[in-house]
DNA sequence: CTTGGAATGTCAACAAGGCTGACATAAAGT
DNA sequence: ACTTTATGTCAGCCTTGTTGACATTCCAAG
């Protein structure tokens, strides 16, 4: 509808401020959707949000480091390091020496992490799926190129480098 | 690529776990993207994002009540009227008593406000603007459907309430 | 072998911005 | 008159971010 494109130019209409603000006001009714399942489920164990990140990229990339870790995720070493030893108290993760280098430490869900990770991305996952479902693929396909687009350059890389193992 | 769509029924491929952890992180990297250049503005200026989203939600709705911006924002009322009593002692919001209901509070910028609203707006609308038209128009529409699909459903429906005088 | 620097861990202190609970006030509704 | 609603405010707590300082460990270069 109001389907106004132009030949040889872009129509351009999708570009005005009134979009645009749209475009911002959906990012942030939207995330909120997108936290509240796990935000719940954690909310009952005593962890947060900084909790489930860690889960995340650690089950996303067993065996990472801290400061790759700590790269991803955009927060201070200390501000990590809190969470970690909380999870690795309670036995989430475990934390190994390096076998390159004994300086680094390479983490991973323990069975207990890998089955809160689990519990967290099933939530998740599930409103991602009803969402992208009733969206259609294409809408997915459009989803997708506009958050890339909007992400920082080398936030972006870090994206892409995730799981070249591509579907 | 991989294209594995069927001739009757829908490919599904974009519904593995796969794509939707991939999709999981981009709203992660994204949002981080999204928020940053406000982020970076107001630091220097003793605000938050907490402002931040105050002043938007108060310039898109000049007028609104205090209950009202409560129910947009998600918060209680001792977090939001934090960040008012601020915005008020500095100037940048007027608080008017109502003239239907005394008891309520109409909430506007003030000139410093509207300058300060401007100078967030046009950082954080770039980005988006740069992401859209890098994107194009079907991307964005799909971007916009995904985006609302992923709300809960409450939100959803403040999300389209807001202007209805829709483009 | 010694030393410099990198990776990591830890302590302390602090701030923003959520939260709950309790209470006060004014105005509206019954 | 009484209750409810809208708002404000005080106090205190939690999570999660920040800086700064410092210790440890260990690779690597001189």
């Amino acid at each position: 509808m109001a389907d106004t494109s132009s030949p040889d130019g872009e129509s351009l209409l999708f570009l005005t401020d009134e979009q645009l603000s749209k475009g911002i006001e959906a990012m942030f009714f939207a995330y909120r959707g997108f936290t509240a399942d796990p935000d719940r489920i954690l909310q009952d164990k005593g962890y947060g949000r900084a909790h489930h990140r860690a889960i995340h990229f650690i089950h996303r990339s067993p065996g990472t480091t801290v400061n790759n870790l700590l790269n991803i995720l955009g927060v201070t070493k200390q501000s990590l390091n809190r969470v970690l030893r909380a999870l690795i108290a309670d036995g989430l993760v475990e934390s190994q020496v390096g076998t390159r280098d004994k300086r680094e430490r390479n983490l991973r869900l323990t069975e207990a992490g890998q089955a809160l990770e689990a519990e967290l991305s099933i939530a998740q996952r599930a409103r991602m799926r009803d969402a992208f479902r009733h969206a259609g693929p294409e809408a997915v396909a459009g989803f997708r190129t506009v958050l890339e687009a909007m992400m920082d350059p080398d936030m972006r890389r870090r994206f892409e480098g995730l799981r070249e193992s591509g579907s």
